[in-house]
DNA sequence: AATACGGGGGT
DNA sequence: ACCCCAGTATT
């Protein structure tokens, strides 16, 4: 290539950057976690735990349902020194709904390494962050520029699209991952790298949609190479979906003579782990596996099952009642009422409630 | 490189 | 009934 092109490509990414952070500073959404960019152009600083927490939530869950949990989350633990020190079944309750339960576990886990090794204090460099249970290459560049304002290179699925739609790449997403990081390196902001990326983010949000996105709007739409030839509908490529199985088990609610709840904390490993939940059987692929209650008693089938969909099978619960006298003594016991269903994932939530709606015990 | 890991929102 | 989303850890 050579220099005049050279030169002016470097001058047109300056000008995608500053048509960027214009169109931010005037759209920026409003948001429980962010500093808006009149207040971050003052000098106003991030609290790093609080976008350390934002981040980790918004791994794979929209912003909607986000902000309600972030709220509770941050007045229940307002520092890291408080979140170190609380209990790990109570955070997990605090996550109840919002999926990924190993995030809440890792949570956990980094408070009290950021307490007892770095002093309550983010690390404010990425290869630290990265060493840092459940801080992915995503989550360490989003608390460098975010937090500290300090230059990273941050690609979740908003910037992929945005990216590769404003080059016209056209490979599948696992392929262009390294041009995508090259065309960023060129065009993010020294000067203000947290609005940047944040821009970005808002930008494939509310503009840069998945499906119909709305280019007329779009503050890039002079640089967008997929725009100008009509290519925007196939990019990114999709990859291709994969067909779901149903599994089969039974729920065991087991009452006690008190009218209390048996609930079990389940493996770390695995789906919903650590969570506290009624005791449920193995689930089996295409049809109910052998009933094998838990606790001796004198155990009911229910007509009505439960169904319920995780990213890659769908499940169907049958409900099995009974009083038990005995059980083992690493139980939890909870009274049975509408309350204990916000901190049961939402699985669960479905069998108890069904329980407790039809008036059953 | 592929797979496991939740759940809600949008269309 | 699909698809999507501010990903990470494990194998």
């Amino acid at each position: 290539m050579n220099k005049v092109i050279q030169k002016a490509a470097k001058v047109n990414h300056s000008k995608l950057c500053t048509s960027l952070l214009k169109w931010y500073d005037k759209e920026a959404r409003k948001l429980p976690w962010r500093i808006p960019p009149e207040l971050t152009k003052k000098g106003i600083k991030n609290d790093p735990y609080k976008i350390w927490i934002s981040e980790i939530m918004l791994q794979q869950t929209g912003v909607k349902t986000v902000q309600t949990y972030y709220i509770n989350f941050i007045k229940k633990w307002p520092k890291i020194q408080n979140l170190n020190e609380a209990d790990e079944n109570d955070v997990l309750k605090e996550w109840s709904g919002l999926g990924y339960y190993r995030r809440a576990l890792n949570l956990k886990k980094c408070a009290e390494i950021i307490c007892e090794n770095y002093n309550g204090k983010f690390p404010n460099n990425e290869n630290e962050l990265l060493n840092l249970p459940g801080i992915g290459s995503y989550t360490a560049a989003a608390i460098i520029s975010i937090a500290f304002d300090k230059p990273a290179i941050v690609i979740d699925g908003n910037i992929q699209r945005i990216t590769s739609r404003l080059y016209e790449i056209k490979e599948d997403l696992k392929k262009s991952k390294s041009k995508i990081y090259e065309k960023l390196e060129k065009i993010i902001s020294k000067e203000r790298p947290g609005d940047f990326a944040q821009a970005l983010m808002d930008l494939g949000s509310t503009i840069c949609k998945p499906v119909n996105p709305k280019c007329n709007s779009c503050p890039l739409l002079k640089y967008c190479l997929a725009h100008k030839n009509n290519t925007y509908k196939f990019i990114p490529l999709k990859t291709k979906k994969l067909n779901k199985v149903i599994k089969k088990g039974y729920l065991y609610i087991g009452i006690t003579t008190e009218e209390k709840i048996i609930l079990i904390k389940r493996p770390k490993k695995g789906l919903l782990s650590g969570t506290i939940c009624p005791p449920s059987s193995d689930w089996k692929q295409n049809e109910f596996p052998t009933p094998k209650p838990p606790f001796k008693g004198d155990w009911k089938i229910l007509n009505e099952s439960i169904f319920h969909s995780f990213t890659h099978f769908d499940l169907e619960l049958k409900i099995m009642i009974s009083k038990i006298n005995e059980y083992p003594n690493d139980v939890y016991l909870e009274p049975l009422n509408s309350s204990i269903l916000k901190s049961l994932p939402t699985v669960m939530k479905k069998g108890v409630a069904l329980v407790i709606d039809n008036h059953i015990i």
